[in-house]
DNA sequence: CCATCTTTGTGCACGCGTTCACAAAGACAT
DNA sequence: ATGTCTTTGTGAACGCGTGCACAAAGATGG
């Protein structure tokens, strides 16, 4: 998982837990490789072990959406693919716009899997007028002066920022001001949003973090456990001495 | 967040619980940028303003790592910087491997943060006999053949892929029986691995998907529950009948 | 040295999420 | 039609994480 959620500190929405909304495009990617397939019919066993989950948790996850299984058979693929999708709201089309069009922008704005679950990205929008105009991904990067008239007139709801940390916060500002109420967001860095706008982060820097954590763990503390002292503090602290925070820049972003 | 995390079932690694561990990288950044900004100390409603968290869940997760506080005056914040990295395992140096040098592969390589924050990019990775030898970031490709050998000469614990999803497992495989013991997945797949590998998962479909499912609800169904019905269902469908189940690529990969 | 004031560290209660285990439901064979 | 067998749907127990609220600790001023 990219990092958690922001806001929103557990708001059961209408009685379908996070936990569990969080699970269910696992278990639509899982549903969808067996739809091409041509399954017919899957055992709660058999597609949690294909979602890497619980069997027990997947059938209540299940029951939160009604109940679509037969007994003794298990769950129709296709219609477990549209109760499900219904419910994700894949069954309409979502525009998104990046802000922020670095090499991650870049990148974002090439993934295929947008289209194939309803997504299409309505806008590419960053601050350098030297990119103004230039085609990524088949699109016309446009300048951010036209934010707000492509938010509106696109009808955008939902905004990805790419951008340097710098810039994040008042990109959101601009973007939830013009009427977006979903933000993925992509710098490090913590965005305040008005009550009613989702934001969730992703960042690969905490990941490699944690994973640094449970690595440093399984080594065994072969190193005392107060190796490096001070020194390797100053040297930490130093490290970091060039520039902002964390580089300034998105998890995956070119310096 | 990214996604879940795989494995590891909620392990409180000598006592200090998953939740907070996840926090600690999040705290690092806030004190980081104070110790740019040469402010001596904070209190716990202060930092926790700027990581976006409740006082008392930041108090009492730095309870888990010791008493580092003083009371009436707040934390230290060069020495805090120093107790979190020294726990996250931040005061060595990591070296890390990219494997899948596509858009979001090249995205990664260029990213400033790793070398502040113990991480090293050890090699670049790459199935593609064309890519062997070009310069990404500085850094020459090389070819999928030498992975083991990178991996042991290197002492990489650390793996991140960025393939397709359907060379995923292949790849992980051979970087788990290299000797890598944490993954950090891009690629839309559930990986399997042996106990104590470590595999967090960053998916950005996923992100999207939950994003959209709130957007949904936030819209307050002005079109019926049972809008689009299955006409809808089958639009839905066939939009995926083109290749994978998710186009095959990380959530951030070029189609 | 004492009083006051700030801020930490934590005991406790509550709620969400997970898991077990089983009864109910239905398919399928005879 | 009846019995058996498979698999769902869920009641209940448990454990983790969160947040409140407060006592203890220490700084600071007189």
């Amino acid at each position: 998982m990219a990092t958690g959620r922001t806001h929103r500190p557990a708001t059961r929405s209408r009685g379908i837990p996070e936990a569990t909304v969080a699970r269910l495009p696992l278990y639509l990617r899982a549903l969808t490789a067996l739809s091409e397939r041509s399954v017919p019919t899957v055992s709660s066993e058999e597609l949690a072990a294909a979602a890497g989950v619980n069997s027990a948790k997947l059938r209540k996850d299940f029951s939160y959406l009604g109940s679509y299984g037969t007994r003794g058979v298990g769950y129709d693929v296709e219609y477990l693919v549209y109760q499900i999708s219904r419910e994700l709201g894949l069954t309409q089309d979502w525009p998104v716009v990046i802000v922020g069009i670095g090499n991650l922008g870049a990148a974002l704005a090439n993934y295929g899997g947008f289209a194939s679950r309803g997504f299409r990205v309505a806008a590419l929008i960053d601050a350098d007028p030297a990119m103004a105009g230039k085609p990524v991904a088949g699109i016309a990067v446009q300048h951010t002066d036209e934010l707000e008239h492509i938010i509106e007139s696109n009808g955008v709801s939902i905004g990805v920022i790419a951008t340097p940390a710098g810039a994040a916060q008042q990109v959101c500002d601009r973007l939830v001001a013009a009427g977006v109420t979903s933000i993925l967001n992509f710098a490090p860095t913590v965005l305040t949003v008005p009550d009613g706008v989702d934001v969730r982060k992703v960042d690969l820097s905490i990941e490699l973090q944690i994973l640094a954590f449970h690595e440093q763990r399984k080594a065994g503390e072969e190193v005392g456990p107060d190796s490096g002292g001070p020194a390797a503090a100053a040297r930490a602290a130093v490290a970091d001495d060039r520039k902002g925070p964390d580089g300034d820049m998105p998890a995956v972003m070119p310096a």
